[in-house]
DNA sequence: TTGCTCCTCACGTCACGTGAGGTGGC
DNA sequence: TTGCTCCTCACGTCACGTGAGGTGGC
């Protein structure tokens, strides 16, 4: 008599499959045959296959199930560490649930940026390039510049001269190019003086020049030819009110 | 210029083969070759691949991802869909916990049986094929019979006969079977009665005849000869006791 | 010439799902 | 002969990891 794999599955509340990989790795012994070739099983395989059920539903893997052995090893130490890895794996889950509960609340399609400054930014009303720009610069800025962009984005006077630059057309002519660089200047150089955040370059992912560069890659890819020279000009100017004082040799 | 493959990886904090199967499965598209065949990211596939890696964190497939294009269309529907799985994965994940809590608290090992009854059975000492015949009966038994069985092993006064039957050698003679089944009969019959569950056939899993056929087989494998012949004569026992009253034709 | 980076196959992982093609007893 | 069950390959799934073998510029 005994069971066919089919019943041996049903009875366990398994696959056929199921039953069958459990014997390609080894973790479930196959039985005798009968004269036809067909399988044969019996209560031992049974128990077998419902321990490697319940086992399997707690959580571990079946290479951990076959480290385990058929001894009922005390699994004590084993638990512990699938427990530690479960609460890993639900604390993952649950801080997703709360970035989409976010999402949700505010009515927001997801963003790349660092959730707060996605909330800084949902009162400011960026540009396309600019919260571009801003995004790459999260990928090689330090902290500190971080938080200094993010105190930015929420100061309601920081904005108007920037959508100024905004809109400036590709093909602005030399002169309203300089007089916007020195409208521009002394406001971005007194937002640097109450933000010194901002200029901070001990970054994350390398070296001071690599974020520089990445983020000139950027801003040449995400800026016409005008708003480039404008954004030169006002760097130009930084460099000489750095180097007065100096007095450089 | 442009960034490299690693480059960009780097930049998105991901793996070199994370943005080429991106590409495989159509999710970012290729960039442009430089001279020698490299490719040349810029700031769109940076962001892009942000966005994908953002996604894929809240625990979207990337099945799921392609579906929702590169648009930014409103997928309040799909965060909604994406949390209701959260719920039930963390719900599964802490089931798991919880059992093996109570694992450790009692500082056993993983059974095969259900919780309650693999409580019950804590307190009294069954042999172990006692224990493999319980869980047999466990998979075709209708919850019912399930209970019914729980709360026999939860009376004290229901195992000393068991032990005996347990204990009786393969060889047994004659008069000892039948004065065992004698002796056990009355104490036996006396426990249907007062849990009549245990003779509920409205199993789960098919027809009663089928649930009766496999912890026939179980049995048969588990028990000496002579532990079988005893539970057969107290079978044809009970089978009379029923068909007296009846008056068979 | 040696190192380093980039490239394209292509197989491996994990726990099975899902046919494909064939056999055996009623 | 037709159905049904069983069997053994063997490829597919998912999101990549991991070499294998070759090229190009310093």
């Amino acid at each position: 008599m005994a069971w066919s794999t089919r019943e041996l599955a049903e009875l366990a509340g398994t696959s056929l499959r199921t039953v069958r990989h459990y014997h390609e790795v080894g973790l479930l012994t196959e039985p005798e045959r009968a004269a036809n070739g067909y399988k044969r099983y019996g209560v031992a395989h049974l128990l077998r296959l419902l321990h490697i059920k319940r086992l399997t539903h707690l959580g571990f893997s079946l290479s951990q199930i076959a480290a385990m052995g058929a001894a009922d090893e005390h699994p004590e130490q084993a638990l512990r560490e699938l427990d530690a890895e479960l609460v890993a794996t639900i604390e993952r889950l649950q801080r997703a649930r709360a970035d989409i509960a976010l999402l949700l609340q505010h009515h927001a399609t997801p963003t790349d940026l660092p959730p707060e400054m996605a909330l800084a930014t949902a009162a400011t009303d960026l540009s396309d390039a600019d919260r571009a720009f801003l995004t790459v610069a999260t990928r090689v800025l330090s902290p500190t510049a971080l938080d200094a962009y993010t105190e930015l984005l929420r100061d309601p006077d920081a904005i108007p001269a920037g959508s100024e630059l905004d809109r400036l057309p590709a093909d602005a002519d030399e002169r309203t190019r300089a007089e916007l660089a020195d409208r521009l200047f002394p406001q971005i150089r007194d937002q640097f003086a109450e933000h010194p955040g901002l200029s901070d370059r001990g970054d994350t992912s390398g070296s001071a020049r690599r974020a520089n560069q990445t983020m000139a890659l950027a801003a040449a890819e995400l800026y016409n030819p005008a708003q480039l020279d404008v954004m030169r000009r006002i760097g130009r100017r930084f460099q000489e009110s750095q180097d007065d004082p100096d007095a450089r040799p």
